[in-house]
DNA sequence: CTGAAAGCGCTAACAT
DNA sequence: ATGTTAGCGCTTTCAG
């Protein structure tokens, strides 16, 4: 594989000029870059981009570490804090860290070691640390759930209140009993949900919830679950698409209808939310504004890393639609 | 930021003592191995992997370039990769061509730069040139489509054949006239499945072709378009499950119910197909395992690259569900 | 405007 | 078993 030596050696210059005709530096005479630039083509020289970055001690890459590539939510997400990333000049590598702090941990260590740019993180727990980053100077911006320290930007969803008004949507259509299907305990989102949830339902009525992963077939058995311990149950806050699949197939199982028989409204707005009958009602983020801005602030603090963190809050949307009304 | 030098010095041995020491090779003193970890500890360091990847010659990291983050089928693949190569140590990056072949391009350019150890690649066209990867000795293994060349290891889906078999079902369970809804021209998933279409149709009746991007949108106004422009239609078969979607809201926009109405076929059993009512009609390709043995392939081939281009061929798998059946 | 040379941090011969 | 040293391929002072 042809080196920089090579290209030099055959356009009849220096290695520097070459480096110097290649990234366009304004100071070399176009004579000389149109001979160097066709020598490069000539031989197919590739720019071996490992040593350019252990010269330059950067990289254009940042990494974008998510908890499930399967998660419409975060590969929107990943979409926004691509498109703003390519504007730059910057690629993005995506890491699948499935919600298991060891792999979050090993991913981290490679985007150190590595010495990626930045990292967008959406941390599985509480408990992520991101010092290895920090120390070295590398910005982290978090999104979807907060990062312990409080230390670097972060982008969030105002989750609590939404689902606090998605609780009291179903309560003001005349649901009597609203249960509530979240994710595990320790997840931020999946706290904040729950706890919005409290919000509207304490003084109305006792508090009914599961817990599961944040996957279809938790849901669907924690879903099975409630409706045979409460069956009192008339109404269900589900704390993601993921999990609404779980849970609307649980409800067909047990022969209840969407709406007329158990209102539903759930987190995220899937693209298969209207095609069913009735269509869900759901609580719709936007994700991929939540990314687009995080690989903003990424992009700024890679510029400059001087100014204080900064906490944006989006705010999520109720989309009424048929599986919250008990109308038909 | 410590380097292994720093940790050297506390250590008070050598440099290459430490290399050792930390990348575990035998032929060191134990009571020497502790120490470099304990200073290293105290450093906090973590290894330059630029300088390592420089000086070996080679990274642990395979690139996966897929088409559209956000179409199930290509997560799914994902898994399948990321899981199997996991396991020996590498990490995997995922690169989103968009659909583009520019963006595909530059993605396959920072994959030599970068020098990853092999790529996986679902070619968004049949021009999709590979060499400077191949020219230089990293391996590529094409997934879903295949490459031009036909160097290389492929691991596909007889799509073709799926896509008779599913118009075939169609036309015994008593439609009449069925049409398809395809993907790009030049897209080979897109064409197969349309070849595989007229296989079945030819001679039976004429065929009704509609053509969009592999998206819901795309895919909604050719369906409409469709149902206007030839009402005789009674049966559809869809070339992804994105696109479903958008066939399945036109089918709604038009007041026709799948399976009575109009029967319907799509490609991939996305999560949500069992939701609607009727259950979706699907051609479920086993797109995890595709993925996986990808990643099998690629990494056999970064240990010895001699062997010579493998193709592998999955099978795709109808489920029959309520779509296309015309009962009720 | 161009070249010579140093050096990014690491690993792998080669010595000892 | 450990240390010395020479690069990997590039960019960037520093001279000229």
């Amino acid at each position: 594989m042809a080196t920089i030596s090579d290209v030099a050696a055959r356009a009849g210059v220096s290695t520097a000029t070459v480096s110097r005709a290649l990234n366009g530096k304004s100071t070399v005479d176009p004579a000389l870059v149109a001979k160097v630039q066709q020598a490069a083509a000539e031989l197919g020289y590739q720019p071996n981009g490992l040593a350019r970055n252990l010269r330059r001690q950067e990289t254009a890459v940042l990494a974008l570490i998510i908890s499930d590539v399967e998660n419409p939510f975060f590969t929107s997400i990943a979409r926004g804090v691509e498109d703003v990333a390519q504007t730059s000049g910057y690629s993005v590598v995506l890491c699948n860290s499935d919600e298991n702090a060891d792999k979050e941990r090993r991913y981290l260590d490679v985007a150190v070691q590595e010495r990626v740019a930045g990292v967008v993180l959406s941390p599985t727990g509480t408990e992520t640390d991101v010092a290895v980053l920090t120390g070295r100077g590398t910005p982290v911006v978090a999104v979807d759930r907060p990062l312990a320290g409080g230390t670097g930007d972060q982008v969030l969803v105002d989750t609590r209140r939404a689902a606090r008004e998605a609780t009291g949507h179903l309560l003001g259509h005349g649901y009597r009993r609203v249960a509530c299907v979240t994710g595990p305990s320790g997840v931020r989102t999946a706290d904040d949900r729950l706890a919005g949830y409290r919000d509207a339902v304490v003084g109305v009525h006792d508090e009914v919830v599961r817990r599961a992963e944040y996957k279809a077939a938790g849901a669907r058995r924690a879903t099975l679950d409630l409706l045979d311990a409460d069956p009192g149950t008339d109404a269900l806050l589900v704390a993601n698409s993921t999990m609404a699949i779980g849970v609307l197939e649980a409800l067909a199982e047990r022969g209840l209808r969407p709406g007329r028989d158990v209102g539903v409204v759930a987190f995220d707005d899937a693209p298969w939310a209207t095609l069913i009958d009735p269509p869900l009602t759901v609580v719709a983020q936007p994700a991929y504004e939540i990314g687009a801005e995080a690989a903003r602030l990424l992009l700024a603090r890679i510029a400059d890393n001087t100014r204080g963190p900064t906490a944006t809050l989006l705010d999520a949307r109720l989309i009424e639609r048929g599986s919250s009304v008990q109308s038909s």
